[in-house]
DNA sequence: CTGGGGATGGGGCCC
DNA sequence: TGGGCCCCATCCCCA
């Protein structure tokens, strides 16, 4: 027995020495591929490190010859265009302004201030809720989250005669133009403070409002001093045009016969920034109060111009295109409108002037002198120039020498003149509102007096005679032309 | 030449 | 006295 025990004991003594040599083996092999492994991880972090580097140099190059490239484009565009004005406009409202592009693209989301390990230097998040919101809110649709994916560069992002909203930001912009690095630590909370302004402005703008689109604030202050005073208000009914072509009148007890008058609140500062001093808030009062979106035309058909719509189906290839400068083909007579807009240099609002007929078959109730109920006529743009260069070869023109001051300018124009209803009248060229209406015919008149003179066509009244022949005749001037054949005076 | 509409300026009346 | 309103004469243009 007692051999017995000191044999497991030798076991024991074995079977310990082999345990330890087997932990000190384990343990040596564990040392030495932790090593390894450590050696290992620690060269793939400095490679991780390197490599991010290099990534963050790239993102920085790359956003610093954007915001080059932008400040060229800038220069460029930065002649005054309605049309430029418009894109630029459209741009802000899908999402594409200043909240997208490269500027988002280097300005690092919010709580993102600090560069940390496997942070991906995509910055489509950096926007946040707030642009998402905008997005879905104000333009509802997200036709252009490739845009901002796409980290454009945006124009509209250093655009100083932008909207309101972009004006907030404009320090920031610049300082990011200039200096991107900066950037990289600011910008983020200006952003979503600019992101969420214009969010709340979006929420008040009348644009974003199908019922009232083209009649929304301007949001501008009246110039203060200003000398001559462009007329906007035109007291009448205001007709609203659905995009059914069913018109809503809400009432009033003048003309129903207007045509829309879309100010974008956004492009307001953008184009009188840019301008004279002409009195800015009255845009707003003429547009949302002066003019209406429909005019009845008198054959009844439904002519629709609504470049209103335009604007809001912005992704039309009919419509203004951000890649263009101009209207699309078929809009041709808006582009004349612009380009006649354009040359007045004073009132770049009328860029959206959209005569829009509806159809409403109405009753021949009219007053015989007096406005029209519901009746009205239009003009289109496609005369307006000849007609003001006819109306200028008389000697218009807020220049042209009168004894009374002509204080009354027309917004359209810039003509003069002595009161504010010769203007009113004469802004009805413009606007081809025609409150008086024939109760015989269809016809319908901007003034009253016309309309008087068009009745002798019914009545057959001639009350102008010839003193050679007894000739008789409606017109005066047609006497008076016709007096020539007896004098042989030449035409 | 005539018919007729578009547009403007001026004058009178009223408040 | 000035502004708003109305009316009219007138010029221009087109069919």
């Amino acid at each position: 027995m007692a051999n017995c025990g000191g044999f497991h004991t030798q076991i024991a003594s074995i079977m310990e020495v082999l345990a330890n040599a087997a932990v000190s083996e384990i343990c040596k092999l564990v040392d030495d591929d932790y090593a390894v492994f450590r050696l290992e991880v620690t060269q793939s972090q400095k490679e991780n490190r390197t490599l991010r580097r290099k990534l963050h140099l790239l993102e920085l190059k790359v956003a610093r010859e954007r915001a080059e490239r932008t400040t060229r484009e800038r220069v460029v565009a930065s002649r005054p265009s309605s049309v430029k004005t418009l894109d630029r406009y459209r741009g802000m409202a899908r999402g594409e302004g200043h909240l997208t592009g490269s500027h988002r693209s280097f300005v690092k989301p919010a709580g993102h201030n600090t560069w940390r390990e496997n942070q991906p230097i995509t910055v489509d998040e950096a926007a946040g809720p707030g642009v998402k919101q905008e997005r879905t809110k104000g333009e509802k649709e997200p036709r252009h989250s490739g845009d901002i994916q796409t980290r454009e560069p945006p124009v509209a992002t250093e655009d100083p005669t932008s909207a309101p909203a972009r004006c907030r930001t404009r320090p920031s912009i610049t300082e990011v133009s200039g200096t991107p690095n900066t950037v990289l630590k600011s910008e983020t909370d200006t952003e979503t403070l600019t992101a969420t302004h214009r969010l709340l402005h979006t929420g008040s703008d009348h644009r974003s409002d199908p019922e009232r689109l083209g009649l929304g604030p301007l949001g501008c202050s009246p110039a203060p001093g200003s000398e001559y005073l462009p007329v906007f208000h035109q007291s009448q009914r205001t007709v609203h045009s659905r995009g059914d072509g069913d018109t809503l009148d809400t009432g009033g007890d003048v003309p129903s016969c207007s045509y829309a008058t879309e100010m974008d609140p956004d492009d307001m500062p953008l184009g009188l920034e840019t301008q004279a001093d002409l009195s800015r808030g009255d845009w707003n009062h003429y547009s949302s109060s002066g003019y209406s979106e429909g005019c009845l035309n008198k054959k009844g058909e439904v002519i629709v111009i609504d470049e209103v719509t335009v604007k809001v189906e912005g992704d039309s290839p009919l419509t203004l295109n951000a890649d263009e400068t101009h209207l699309g083909e078929g809009h041709s007579q808006g582009r004349d409108f612009l380009d006649y807009r354009e040359r007045l240099e004073t009132n770049p609002n009328v860029a959206t002037h959209s005569p829009l007929h509806t159809l409403r078959d109405r009753d021949p109730v009219s007053t015989l002198m007096g406005p029209s109920d519901s009746q009205g006529c239009i003009l289109f743009d496609q005369v307006l120039n000849s007609k003001d260069q006819r109306a200028n070869g008389r000697g218009g023109g807020a220049t042209s020498g009168n004894s009374k001051e002509k204080r009354f300018l027309c917004m359209f124009c810039n003509k003069g003149f002595s009161c504010l209803q010769k203007v009113e009248i004469h802004q009805r060229v413009h606007t081809g509102v025609k409150p008086f209406s024939c109760t015989q015919c269809h016809m319908c008149f901007a003034e009253a007096g016309n309309l008087k003179r068009h009745q002798r066509v019914h009545t057959g009244e001639k009350p102008f005679s010839c003193t050679q022949c007894h000739m008789r005749f409606s017109h005066s001037s047609s006497m008076k032309r016709h007096r020539r054949v007896h004098t042989g005076e030449k035409y």
